[in-house]
DNA sequence: CACCGACTATGACAGCGGTCATAGTAGCCG
DNA sequence: CGGCTACTATGACCGCTGTCATAGTCGGTG
């Protein structure tokens, strides 16, 4: 009789980690509730100060380098999964994912590092740090590939950011008018662009 | 004896929605209070309900609103001041407002349109239309401007939306790393790939 | 002067948030 | 059995928020 959507393996703890990480992506982080949290994840309540003595702050930067460290993860399966990998083709399959969860469960989540990001950058110092350490995680992967694709090595960290730039952005417009026409725009114009840093190599 | 840094000229109704939006984008909308708005625009408190009878969604709304007009009138201004205008000359200018401010003023403020959808999208639709509404009012003069420099009408769209994705990520990642590093690597990489399409009219 | 609308000024209220304190349970070790 | 640790379970507290209600001020108008 748990309450909501949560796997109950894993332990109460990393459930509450990732139950925390689904909230804030919907709702952000000021609006998501230390009780709701707990709801969520099918835990008791006490578990919370049990497992986050840091209080919410704590739990927070968790989830969000649960993410970060999500991200970087899912980077990871994409290459394996290409065939003949491409910037194109490995940036398509980052924008796929968001693309294939708002078609198919709607627009309720977006990137919880970019509610962390939001709602505490100037706010909680420690909170902006696991938003940067996230968006670290999430872009060393995707410039080391690019460099491997052939993509001059001075430029892949630069390619790396401008794709999840453009990805993240698009995720807000999308989320803001609740269509994806933003995300597919975004792989339409950016991924050739992207394929045509692996030639020039002066 | 005015509170904080709002000039005192137009109303003020006006200086409230200003501030609000101000708090809003170095806060989050939801951790931006009602007096803290009022205080911000030294305006008295009682004000709030008689100009914003809808409560503190209508305020929010009408600083999104605000904030979507004035990023279309920067864009208006950019492309006045430029001599020669190229797709990558109006972006290095949208992105410099933000390096500017960052390096000048430091990295307190995000987007405001950016925070309400992180915030409000899922929880309050109204605030969520507004939102979009916003992204349509800032994409559509820079739209209409890479048309008028050459770019083939069908993908004018498209990048116009690239650029402002490509913008709103590298803000956020910007203020996570509290380094202009992400905005200065998406001006380089994407400028040049814009004016790219203005001459590919096949 | 009375009157009235626009605006200002406070005080109260109900709700909810995170956190602390305290007590209880379960299981293992010796 | 006692004792200890890990975890659970509640209840209370305080601060804050948005909102409402009520009263006050000010500036015109007739």
């Amino acid at each position: 009789m748990k309450a909501a959507g949560v796997p109950a393996e894993r332990g109460p703890r990393e459930r509450m980690v990732f139950s925390a990480a689904q909230l804030i992506r919907r709702d952000g982080v000021a609006a998501t509730g230390m009780r709701e949290v707990a709801a969520h994840a099918g835990a008791p309540r006490g578990s919370l100060q049990h497992y986050f003595p840091g209080g919410k702050e704590q739990l927070v930067n968790e989830a969000v380098g649960w993410a970060g460290r999500y991200a970087a993860g899912r980077v990871a399966r994409f290459l394996a999964a290409l065939a003949e990998p491409t910037p194109s083709g490995l940036f398509a399959e980052m924008v796929r994912q968001w693309t294939d969860e708002y078609r198919t469960a709607g627009f309720a989540g977006g990137c919880p590092v970019a509610a962390a990001t939001v709602d505490c950058a100037e706010s909680t110092p420690a909170t902006r740090e696991a938003a940067a350490a996230a968006f670290a995680a999430w872009t060393e992967p995707v410039g080391r590939a690019l460099t491997e694709m052939g993509v001059p090595e001075e430029r892949s960290g630069a390619l790396a950011t401008l794709m999840i730039s453009s990805l993240e952005g698009a995720i807000l417009i999308a989320r803001a008018e609740r269509d994806v026409r933003a995300l597919t725009a975004v792989t339409r114009e950016l991924g050739p662009l992207l394929d045509a840093a692996v030639r020039n190599e002066a």
